[in-house]
DNA sequence: ACCTGAACACCGTTCAAGT
DNA sequence: ACCTGAACACCGTTCAAGT
């Protein structure tokens, strides 16, 4: 690859992900590309598309919520490290972005997905096993359940900043024990659409 | 209005809704045009913008979800009530759209998610009455936790479409006195964003 | 009054022409 | 090799011309 080349590379994933970030992923490309100081053509000439793009930002942020994972799964408490965890991937919003069904077609975020189930389902079994959370939730309970608070408070917006951990509150007061009501549905076996 | 006119609002409306339920929101204006047997002009002699062609579909929906919150504030069972009303507006999926930033901009959207919390609010407070629910709950919760379950499952699609029983049922569970602890943040005091 | 399709501005994506 | 901007197909929206 040409120095100018990886040079671009740099600039043009570092403006993606700050204009992400500020603006969500339905900025143009023409704004990410003159923030990142190259044509509209290179972008296209690194990333085929614009969810290609994407994928490439989102796979490094879900994989940061991994090594968080890693971390917790040999902390203390089992119900504080899932309850932890949970908080991470809320605080990590672009989490839901990678659950849309189109973008979990890019092999980079597939992968990416498919480490963070194994560590929420790590997480989860130490949970389940301490008592700390009912014997009938899984890893893939708790990330659909992540998903599920983020949106919660998607309407409210930046008006209510510190309202997810209301509703993480809530949702976890479901995970606990003490009020488990038999589930009328088992949990899906896989995140896969398929 | 002209008699053509009235036809063709008649079937615009009903070209939309079938659209919207069938390919979601970002159907284009010219299928549903040409699905109405209309020209393309004529959508926006009647709305405006897209939004507001949404915006007409979307408060009747609400506004039949409010109308079974109405009966269910004189059923038997509070807790059940409340459950029903949540499973009621799972099932009605574009109440999650109308919770969209944009989309309660638009006045009718905003008449009927008052009229929306209002009734929440009456299913919620006999509920705390009677013990069925934990007393630091709102109507705003649940409306917000409807959008919660309906989010969670959105990433398997129609891959498990009972899937959202298995989220009300620990969701709700939450929401019981036995498992209550502390939220670390009040309740919103409105839905609106500002 | 109302309907219509051509026209406009904007998007993501492609590609011929440059270095 | 890689970069670039003009060009393309598609969108929501506007509007002059029709009835």
């Amino acid at each position: 690859m040409r120095a100018d080349a990886v040079r671009n590379r740099r600039r043009l994933l570092d403006a993606a992900a700050a204009e992400f970030a500020e603006h969500g992923m339905e900025v143009s490309i023409a704004r990410i590309a003159a923030r990142a100081g190259i044509g509209k053509g290179t972008v296209f000439r690194h990333f085929a598309t614009k969810e290609q793009l994407m994928a490439a930002i989102l796979s490094d942020q879900l994989d940061a919520l991994v090594a968080r994972g890693e971390e917790l799964v040999e902390s203390a408490g089992p119900g504080e490290a899932v309850l932890d965890f949970m908080a991470a991937g809320v605080r990590l919003r672009s989490f839901c972005v990678a659950l849309t069904a189109e973008m979990r077609e890019e092999l980079q975020v597939r992968a990416a997905s498919e480490r963070l189930a194994a560590v929420a389902e790590s997480l989860t079994a130490r949970a389940r096993r301490a008592g700390a959370v009912r014997g009938d939730v899984t890893g893939h309970d708790v990330l659909l359940l992540i998903n599920a608070v983020v949106q919660a408070v998607a309407p409210l917006g930046d008006a209510a900043p510190e309202l997810w951990r209301r509703y993480l509150g809530l949702v976890f007061d479901g995970l606990r024990p003490e009020a488990a009501h038999p589930l009328p549905v088992p949990a899906p076996r896989s995140l896969a659409p398929d």
